[in-house]
DNA sequence: GAGACCTGGTCTACTAATTAGACCCAAGCA
DNA sequence: TGCTTGGGTCTAATTAGTAGACCAGGTCTC
């Protein structure tokens, strides 16, 4: 039995939670920020996120295409080409998300910090 | 067999990874949102969010409060009453994600539209 | 008294999501 | 001939998440 296509209704009635339900998971937003710098095959994808499955980084990628995040060109070329870009909607997307990195980078000592005091109570 | 006091480890070198891999699963940001506007109690959280398990609910909370986000009071009456509040670290996030949550805001239709078209190719 | 009820969880049994790794395709190279 | 290469898909096994039963121990009703 192949596998189907896979397209999944997302209709929250919240808007936040319709966005959160998609890029809230564990993987799109990391995709989105390593394709920042540009134009990525779906392998350098695969070598700088580290510790993603192959079927995970797959189908995280046709749902950001299906939102329109990303763009999907392949070049039918033996062994195939196919680059993954960011869309004018996945870039605007990246602004917001620049301010938690820098964020995240501002804090992440005080959180590491609060872990090992956690530990020790 | 007791479950475990279940600490877990995070110690990503790339501090985006460490912080995303907290705060980015499916309920963090979520319960965080509906903690902004102030205290709430345990069941609170569960009604106002819906479709989240007691478990998930409690793990997630458990995380937070290890990571300084929020912080967790227990009054010793019957029946017990616990109440949740965002930290001075938990608001401060809270002010980037504003942003982001904008941006869902505004771009909500543009998605949902994207995905309709993907349905249709 | 004997129950029934309250909240904030935990435990268990089931179900859904994720992973690792084998496999596929056809051109080019040794 | 047969190995390599890139971008996946498929299957089996593992892991994460869910629903719902259960618990504690004061208070309220019968």
């Amino acid at each position: 039995m192949p596998q189907q296509p896979e397209i999944i209704e997302f209709d929250h009635p919240c808007p936040i939670r319709d966005v959160l339900d998609r890029i809230g998971d564990q993987w799109s937003v990391l995709i989105l920020l390593t394709l920042q710098p540009g134009t990525k095959r779906f392998n350098e994808l695969m070598r700088e996120i580290g510790d993603i499955s192959k079927q995970m980084l797959s189908r995280t990628l046709k749902h950001l295409e299906q939102d329109g995040f990303i763009t999907r060109t392949v070049y039918p070329e033996v062994p195939p080409r196919v680059e993954y870009d960011l869309t004018e909607l996945g870039h605007s997307f990246l602004e917001p998300m620049q301010a938690m990195v820098d964020w995240a980078d501002t804090h992440h000592r005080t959180i590491a910090e609060a872990r090992r005091r956690y530990r020790v109570i």
